[in-house]
DNA sequence: ATACTTGCAAATGATTTGCCAGTGT
DNA sequence: ACACTGGCAAATCATTTGCAAGTAT
């Protein structure tokens, strides 16, 4: 039940850099795919399918196929954080994991060594090897635990 | 953005039990809504909507209706594994927690308790009171973490 | 009696699929 | 050329909603 078959590692922070990644695994890089890239380069973070169709006037479907063979191949990810449309990522290089605040809808991206403790504690506990890449950890951030806790 | 109204906590650990607190929250109880709560009872950890209205023969929309009313009033949560449908629990006494690994399919519900210094340790890191009742961790369980290292 | 519930059909939101025409390599 | 992609319509899955008829209190 392991993923694709993603042989070697990939690591790219811009464009260029990820067309290179593209064709290395044999991939076209048609016009409505640059334009899904281009938009995910653009976003400061996860962003939906549907976003992305509009920012660029891409057909829906199309940027969901887009989307579901980059994932395939490594270069996307998409991310839950409640109810409503997954969000989409670039993979590039070092992989963010999220902590989602459902107060005030905050996304903090958190890098992954951060949560490295957290993982060995659970790990260590449990023997369970988590991982918070598909859910992001859902929960009330520092503010508006402060502000609720100031009422 | 706090949830619903609920005034007195409220604890069961039978059909008898959920009818009363069902009673006080001024509830009707219809015969589907009981059937709902008594698969629900039979269950032995979250189920689809889809599983209750087929094992007790009950209309789809009349399990989703009463879910949700039973959710509104504290009575019944949802957990998310993966993608696909979310599953149902009655929050009866002692809210669980959910380890659900990815590979096996297997969820195991933790004590909150048991979760509590993960949870203090990612909000002394991160400030973030981080919350698993709604999102499974989501990982590889031990089980399956030692067959892949003995490959 | 009155408000809450159900059944059934239809709508919704997110995502996927079929199919054929178009295009990247 | 040939396989990979796109457009558009339609299907799918999970869930919600509208409305008239039924039922618990």
């Amino acid at each position: 039940m392991t993923s694709a078959p993603n042989v070697q590692p990939l690591s790219f922070e811009d464009l260029p850099g990820a067309v290179k990644a593209l064709r290395e695994r044999g991939m076209r890089l048609s016009t409505s795919r640059r334009l899904v890239l281009e938009a995910l380069f653009a976003a400061n973070g996860p962003v939906s399918a549907e976003q992305l169709a509009e920012q660029r006037g891409l057909e829906l479907t199309s940027v969901y196929r887009n989307l579901e063979t980059l994932e395939r191949h490594g270069l996307v990810r998409h991310v839950h954080f409640g109810h409503g449309p997954g969000l989409y990522v670039l993979v590039g290089h070092g992989e963010h994991e999220y902590l989602f605040c459902d107060r005030c809808g905050t996304a903090r991206a958190v890098e992954p060594d951060e949560l490295d403790p957290v993982r060995a504690q659970i790990k260590s506990r449990f023997g369970h090897e988590a991982r918070f890449a598909h859910f992001a950890i859902v929960g009330t951030c520092a503010e508006c635990a402060r502000a609720r806790d100031n009422s």
